[in-house]
DNA sequence: ATGGCTTCATAGTGAAGA
């Protein structure tokens, strides 16, 4: 079972890529984020044309995030709960005996904005929701953009970000939270090339010479991490005309016990 | 070099992203 996510920055715009990146990589799931649009444009029959089922949540002009399934999502489940919030940044739902949690995570601005604060208190209502989740589904995926580099390893030049918003003390440490729960970064499960990141800003040909973070991420429960046996992120589509800044990624799941029908 | 691009909302520029 393959599962991965993407921020597409505008799904009206990245459809064609989104087609044709499912259609090569068949995943199984593929999370999206930043659909930038309202749920009444959503290509749904599209989708479907293409053999996938969806759910999603969606806004004008920001935020948004959807599920594609080749099998139909149950239970599912928008935004945090006891947490009320405008923006649409969160949809779950179980498919295939896993429960999958597709979010897109407030980038905070700076650190001295209120977003920054917003996006803090957004991890902490995340954590507390997480941890009761996990108790119920033992086999859990949360996947998207995480707009945290969890490491230096992360950060093409982490002086030159030192203390920025996306890699400062208290969003790593509320990666790390996330993480003590029993969650695990499935692309760490394995030997990585050097300079592995998943998003490169537009500007400065920062692609071009591999000026990125790694921002979006799959952390798998530790029963899904034991059955996890690869993690990639595809740098294919980001070198596509007009192309979102952020990459795929993409893990490999084989649980035992479970068969996959189509 | 505190910008640099891209998107959306809008109808000339501004906000936001990361």
């Amino acid at each position: 079972m393959r599962i991965a996510t993407w921020n597409v920055n505008s799904f009206k715009v990245r459809l064609p890529h989104v087609l044709d990146w499912l259609a090569t990589n068949q995943p199984d799931v593929l999370c999206l984020q930043e659909l930038k649009q309202e749920e009444s444009q959503f290509p749904l029959a599209t989708l479907q044309q293409a053999g996938y089922q969806a759910v999603f949540s969606g806004q004008k002009t920001y935020n948004g995030v959807a599920i594609l399934s080749k099998l139909t999502p149950a239970s599912v489940q928008y935004g945090l709960p006891d947490f009320a919030d405008e923006q649409k940044r969160v949809i779950a739902a179980s498919i295939n005996g896993i429960r999958i949690i597709c979010v897109y995570i407030p980038n905070g601005q700076s650190v001295d904005s209120d977003k920054y604060q917003y996006k803090l208190s957004w991890l902490a209502a995340l954590h507390t929701w997480l941890k009761n989740e996990l108790a119920t589904h033992p086999k859990l995926a949360l996947l998207g953009d995480y707009n945290i580099a969890p490491e230096d390893r992360d950060v093409y030049d982490p002086q030159a970000w030192a203390g920025n918003v996306l890699v400062s003390d208290s969003e790593r440490a509320a990666f790390c939270a996330l993480e003590q729960l029993g969650l695990r970064d499935s692309f760490r499960l394995f030997d990585q090339p050097e300079k592995s990141y998943s998003w490169w800003d537009y500007r400065m040909m920062a692609f071009r010479r591999n000026m990125g973070l790694r921002i979006d991420h799959i952390l798998l429960s530790e029963e899904l991490a034991k059955e996890c046996t690869a993690c990639v992120i595809d740098r294919t589509p980001r070198k596509l005309e007009r192309p979102s800044d952020h990459a795929p990624v993409m893990a490999t799941i084989n649980p035992r016990h479970m068969t996959l029908s189509s």
